[in-house]
DNA sequence: GCCGCTCAACTTGGATCCAGAACTGGCGAG
DNA sequence: CTCGCCAGTTCTGGATCCAAGTTGAGCGGC
């Protein structure tokens, strides 16, 4: 165990795992199971759940269990929203204060974004479907805009706007293919637009690159989500 | 009791007393205190404090208690700009949806808070001083934005800027003066101004005077905690 | 056959209990 | 007199225990 108290432990074991879809949305958390599993007792696993329920990520109905929580399509819109009015803050921020490490760690991060986002698009050419691949993608799209609230010294906002980027899901949301191809293509070259903008100490351009570039990732995760929701349709089981 | 669980029920009575400022900011709370306060075991006051702490209200300091959070000037600002973003995008999508019933509710608000500012200047005029008074003025400042809120039907969004509106404390930091009256009634006004663009149908308008409007809600409050720490450390009550 | 009732198994919410970490305050060495 | 060490107290973190609520399967009445 890494840190103090194992209530927390969990709570961010818990949560990993929810981000990530290995717990899917809507099934019931039997505390029972999570002790065992964690090979604590289930007070602790309790005061991990109450945390995961503030930040919204699971819901406790009372004496029946809680329950990971389903996003409407509205609520991802909404998160989208959110994040894309701090993470443009936080970006016109930044850009203000970025020094030249910072810049140099943007740009490294910026590379190896391409290099995944290269990865992506081949792999979707080639048919493949490599879960770890995405991953990958969304993890070195995650760090690119953390340099950026690295830089810009944010704690709140940076806190607020990543728990809007919880708030959805990734692994049970994935596809690829020639029309999101273009998408992903798109989010790389954002990243560079905003890159340039910092690099030429333009504040207001990055914003309003920054905000497009989060609004445009929505939308790329909904091309997604109706791709998923089609192909579930689809083949027509049992 | 109101709902369900103990647990939740203290989250918020303590939620209530961390904001209203009855319990002061870098006070330890000691769980067993609480516990026989609210007459339960230390059990649900664990739970209940987990999920302040998600909240950001208090932090745990493993093995040595939890502390109520003690903001910096740097993170009230913050918080502010936060608020700035989400309630100017909140308002524009109001401005948006708004039904004639939302209209009137709006109207009646802001009377409502115009009245308190009047009832707030005047007692700084006569050299009063009652944090009644100034509570009202903050709740139904609270108000004209809840029902902003309501109708531009945002769950999400209204979640998070209400998460940081809560961030910063009140009854502590309270003052009136010749100099903050303006303030006051300029946030009067803006209110009105923020009326009239939803009125006139106009959300970027109404995008554009919510974001001032906030930020120079941030500034008000900083005035008033600079005044507040001119007048010298004061014993406080209990 | 279908509906409602009852009772048992299961699960949660909360209380109590225990081990270990952190703050005391005294005491002796320098 | 000061500093550091050590035991006693206090408090937290976690485990265990118990009562109350929920679920679901069987059973009898219609």
């Amino acid at each position: 165990m890494s840190d103090g108290t194992k209530a927390d432990d969990i709570a961010l074991a818990l949560e990993e795992a929810i981000v990530s879809g290995e717990i899917p949305p809507g099934s019931t958390l039997r505390q029972e199971h999570l002790s065992e599993q964690f090979d604590v007792s289930r007070t602790p696993v309790r005061e991990a759940l109450r945390r995961l329920a503030a930040l919204g990520l699971v819901s406790f109905e009372p004496n029946r269990g809680v329950r990971v929580r389903m996003l409407s399509r509205d609520e991802i819109r909404e998160a989208f929203m959110v994040r894309a009015e701090l993470e443009s803050l936080a970006t016109e921020i930044a850009a203000l204060k970025m020094t030249d490490d910072d810049l140099a760690e943007l740009e490294r991060a910026e590379r190896r974004f391409s290099v995944a986002t290269q990865a992506l698009v081949e792999m979707s050419h080639d048919g493949r479907q490599d879960l770890e691949v995405a991953r990958d993608w969304l993890h070195l799209n995650h760090s690119f805009h953390d340099v950026i609230y690295r830089a810009a010294d944010v704690p709140l906002i940076e806190r607020m706007a990543k728990a809007a980027r919880r708030t959805f899901l990734v692994k049970p949301v994935w596809a690829t293919g020639a029309d999101l191809d273009e998408l992903y293509l798109k989010n790389d070259r954002q990243h560079r637009a905003i890159r340039d903008a910092i690099v030429a100490r333009s504040p207001e351009g990055a914003r309003v690159l920054a905000r497009e570039h989060v609004l445009s990732s929505g939308r790329l995760l909904e091309a997604i989500l109706d791709k998923v929701s089609a192909q579930l349709r689809e083949p027509a089981v049992r």
